[in-house]
DNA sequence: TCCTATGTTGTATG
DNA sequence: ACATACAACATAGG
């Protein structure tokens, strides 16, 4: 269930292991996990190096191994990570596993949308320093939102919010909040809001971000019940503010849930 | 059997 | 070159 949040609390998943170093890996290859990726660089240059550090930016995250080490891996649509006891033997999805005296840390993925990148070198390898800037840094402005969604213009809202180019982070259900929030139908265009409106997309792009990476990414708590989320795939689903019936369409090839009473197609000024 | 899935990317078209 | 739309990818579960 890998979105911004969720990254996060995998990610400090392996953190029990910090300062631990790797005796020695196992690497489910073939198909596209690994696409790019040297094989025998992982396996090569992993064991001997010790976990230094953790991050996460969007959906991807960091592991620097040592002090050239740079281990990339991002969760896909089903991929997950994990800590077992140093004796555990991988299953038929446990595409990486790195040993050390007292853990052996898993990456498990059953379909194959996750990636996993390696490097050697002194400073970071470009898969990681090009990611775009976070939703809660000061580069992520409204500005800078405003811009982006005016050259997409002539695209629906939702799609834009999944583009990781701007959106580090925000997947399909968190588009969905947001867009609920901020009281904005997913099928209008990104050209066509207000400025109004596009202040109040900015302000839910960073608030969800927020509140996502403090309740799932540390507490892993559930949402709460005030969210769109708990009510989004329920078939007769309601929106929790209005009480009214919530609707599921595809938007841009993805199921989209909003709620028409609280996001409409028109502005009032249109109709 | 058919449909869906919290994601990205390659490719075709304008 | 840029923007847009969508099939394709691999696998499990309802």
């Amino acid at each position: 269930m890998p979105e911004l949040g969720e990254v996060d609390f995998f990610r400090r998943k392996w953190d029990v292991a910090l300062g631990e170093r790797v005796d020695r890996v196992t690497l489910k290859a073939g198909a596209r996990t690994f696409k790019g990726t040297d094989l025998a660089a992982i396996e090569g240059s992993l064991p001997g190096r010790a976990l230094r550090s953790s991050e996460a930016a969007g959906k991807q995250m960091l592991f620097r191994f040592g002090t050239d080490g740079w281990l990339g891996l991002h969760l896909g649509m089903s991929g997950n990570l994990g800590v077992r006891p140093p004796d555990f033997k991988p299953g038929a999805h446990d595409k990486l596993v790195l040993y050390t005296t007292k853990h052996a840390l898993v990456y498990n993925d059953p379909r194959m949308f996750g990636r996993v990148r390696f490097a050697v070198g002194p400073k970071a390898p470009l898969w990681w320093s090009s990611i775009a800037p976070s939703l809660a840094s000061k580069e992520f402005s409204q500005k800078a939102v405003a811009a982006f969604l005016h050259r997409r213009s002539r695209t629906a809202v939702k799609s834009v919010l999944l583009m990781q180019e701007r959106f580090p982070g925000i997947g399909n259900w968190m588009a969905d909040e947001i867009l609920w929030r901020a009281a904005i139908h997913p099928l209008r265009l990104a050209g066509s809001l207000e400025s109004s409106e596009i202040e109040a997309l900015w302000r839910e792009c960073r608030w969800v971000a927020r509140q996502a990476l403090k309740i799932i990414g540390v507490e892993h708590r559930k949402l709460p019940a005030t969210w769109l989320f708990p009510h989004r795939w329920r078939e007769g689903g309601r929106d929790p503010r209005t009480g009214t019936l919530l609707r599921r369409e595809q938007v841009g090839g993805r199921t989209t849930c909003w709620s028409p009473a609280r996001q409409k197609l028109r502005t009032a000024r249109q109709s």
